[in-house]
DNA sequence: CCTGATTAGTTGAATTTTCAACTAAGTTAC
DNA sequence: GTAACTTAGTTGAAAATTCAACTAATCAGG
């Protein structure tokens, strides 16, 4: 007689489930208090890692949300939070006059320049070097897969 | 001539790093908006969930916070909201005069009822049905790691 | 062109989270 | 027993985040 899908989860499901979700949050401490020393958090380095990227370091600020995964609201007020720490400065959009270009400082690219080693490198440390090469690209696969189901 | 650490990540290892990161912001946000037809959000779901397993449905302050992976001061304030919601009361522990009990509310307890098949099945679909077994038991694996190695 | 709908982005108020300071009770060591 | 220290937990103010409302520009169809 077939079962269909439990309610519930198995020990070994609850197992992958817990595993996840505590070091995720583990992790991603680790990753805010390493660079709280560089006075940034996580989303302030990424946001600067996108725009690093950026021909012209120049990007709109409705694909810096997109991308960095910010709503709109949030993106806005804190690029205000960046702009005022002289990291980024807002400047109208030629084409499209509704728009603005977030636009990296120099300060904001020495700030990155700083911070990006030691990051990497802790990225290293709490993630990558504890991974060997095949589950590596078993993340890469499954998380890639779970980012399509989610779309 | 052997290479130290490089710096940088290998393209393998950046795939493995962002598809982790973006992946597990979109789970977090699909979990919190299922969640969120509840009128509960992933703490407040996690929280509950811990008062119910525990005897007497009553924990520690202090142990809740440890175990939820909250600060003593954001499970202070959280609690205070859900008191006043009535999923939970706080009341003096009989031995440690310092202490407070955690104690779920019979509404705290139906809520959670109520919630848990939808948050369950939200964790297999967007999570544990993606994955293999053989792939589950290596989250296990590695993110147990992981968290060994953040302690 | 002109009306209605969509897109870009901001804003302010409400809620949540953090941070540092604080009270009070228990512990330790002399 | 008491001074110094640790542990439990709260608090209020500051900072961050969400939410809904808003302005202004572009676009689509007639």
């Amino acid at each position: 007689m077939a079962m269909g899908t439990p309610i519930w989860l198995s020990p070994a499901e609850m197992s992958a489930w817990r595993a996840y979700i505590v070091a995720s949050r583990r992790l991603w401490e680790a990753f805010e208090s390493d660079l709280g020393d560089h006075g940034l958090t996580m989303y302030d380095y990424e946001l600067l890692a996108h725009l690093s990227e950026a021909p012209a370091r120049t990007m709109r600020m409705s694909e810096l949300a997109d991308i960095a995964l910010l709503s709109r609201s949030r993106l806005s007020h804190r690029i205000k939070v960046m702009e005022k720490a002289g990291l980024v400065t807002r400047e109208e959009c030629a084409h499209d006059r509704r728009g603005l270009n977030a636009v990296m400082t120099e300060k904001g690219w020495k700030a990155i320049q700083k911070a990006a080693p030691d990051h990497v490198s802790s990225v290293r440390s709490h993630f990558i070097d504890l991974l060997s090469k095949e589950e590596l690209d078993q993340f890469t696969n499954a998380f890639s897969r779970i980012q399509e189901h989610l779309r």
